[in-house]
DNA sequence: AAAACGGGGCA
DNA sequence: TGCCCAGTTTT
């Protein structure tokens, strides 16, 4: 049975280690999620894998692991790709940045070790887009290095189980949870417990409504016996999303549009989006068709506006976006529009990887009648 | 230590 | 609507 430590610092008890993960790993037996990316020791397939479920849900990932592994099923065939391929697979998904580090991770290694990922935690760390929790990951699912892979999972489950107070967002809870869960990890199967107790936490202690009746644990679960499951674990302070204005152009010539790809140190780096301009505050209708004139991209043209869209509030996680997207015809492409912007026409725009905001705009207002090619 | 970085699903 | 998801990087 569960054997109870008792620590004299903090009020709460240990797990004997060999109990909490055998019996983790007999729940593990019978409740396995059947995951693609666990049919593998393939590095290369696992480290695709974890980057895509960084922070995001598995039903939401999946179709995108398969999709980016027909399409780069080697590490040597993402490495040799262009980027806009990586770009093109990953639209839609959210933190591009992921699938840039991917693709220059994979080069990394092309060209730092020999085009095989390396073996170790401790050099799996050195890999772009590898942190703490994807190369303990990396590590013990392909390699079997007993190293704990941390993820929110963990988290919860830990601070339930243990009473960890610590705001799990802090340096501090890294190193605390990293510990608790260096501890419990066994040597023998370091691949499998982590996979478990993740599961165990995306199955059975969920962060809504865990199945606390039907745990194995609850016994000794500090939460369940405290009545503190719905407070544990701790989260930080929850960021204010800041508001931005963002105007597009969804400039008609001839059936044609422009676009241009994003490069900014910013949102959606790497994607393409139609000209725009960013405004400090929402516009009336007397200020859009002032700010539309004085749009240096327009100058020399005759600019006819064809349609204006609803204001369009699309959410992200730290920003809310207030877009219009502004279809108008010009009689004649100015250089400074020609020279910096792709010209294109509409039905080529899906070649390019967009932000959802564009895409879903596209798919919701029928703006086809708008780009009609004249003779 | 804190902010930046997407998008979707669920009560 | 708010929370949170197989987090990492930059400031």
């Amino acid at each position: 049975m569960l054997k109870v430590k008792f620590d004299e610092k903090k009020f709460f008890f240990c797990f004997d280690t060999m109990d909490f993960s055998s019996i983790l790993l007999k729940w593990y037996a019978s409740n396995a999620r059947e995951l693609p990316w666990r049919n593998t020791t393939d590095p290369y397939s696992i480290w695709v894998s974890e980057v895509i479920l960084q922070q995001t849900r598995v039903a939401q990932g999946l179709p995108y692991y398969y999709r980016f592994m027909e399409r780069f099923p080697t590490l040597q065939v993402l490495a040799n790709a262009p980027l806009d391929d990586v770009m093109r697979v990953w639209q839609g998904l959210g933190y591009y940045t992921r699938a840039r580090n991917l693709y220059y991770g994979a080069r990394q290694v092309m060209d730092e070790f020999g085009g095989r990922l390396p073996s170790t935690y401790l050099q799996l760390l050195k890999i772009k887009g590898l942190g703490p929790y994807s190369a303990a990951a990396v590590a013990s699912f392909a390699f079997g290095e007993p190293v704990p892979a941390v993820d929110g999972n963990v988290f919860r489950i830990l601070a339930r189980l243990f009473g960890v107070f610590t705001p799990i967002d802090s340096q501090a809870a890294r190193r605390e949870f990293f510990n608790l869960a260096q501890e419990l990890i066994p040597h023998d199967n370091p691949g499998a417990f982590n996979q478990a107790i993740i599961d165990y936490g995306a199955l059975q202690c969920t962060p809504k409504s865990p199945q606390c009746s039907i745990c194995p644990f609850s016994e000794f679960c500090y939460a369940f016996q405290n009545n503190l499951v719905n407070s544990l674990p701790i989260k930080g302070k929850r960021i204010i999303p800041r508001d931005r204005f963002f105007y597009y152009f969804m400039i008609s010539h001839q059936g044609d549009t422009f676009i241009k790809k994003r490069t900014n140190r910013d949102i959606w780096h790497s994607l393409y989006e139609f000209p725009m301009v960013e405004q400090s505050k929402l516009l009336n209708s007397e200020e859009l068709v002032k700010m539309i004139s004085g749009v240096e991209l327009f100058q020399g043209a005759e600019v006819v506006v064809l349609h204006v869209s609803d204001v369009i509030k699309h959410k992200l996680s730290h920003l809310n976006i207030w877009a219009t997207f502004i279809i108008l015809e010009i009689d004649k492409p100015p250089y400074i529009l020609l020279s910096n912007y792709i010209k294109l026409s509409v039905n080529q725009l899906h070649n390019y990887s967009l932000p959802r905001l564009i895409d879903s705009y596209m798919a919701a207002e029928p703006v086809e009648q708008y780009f009609i090619k004249q003779k």
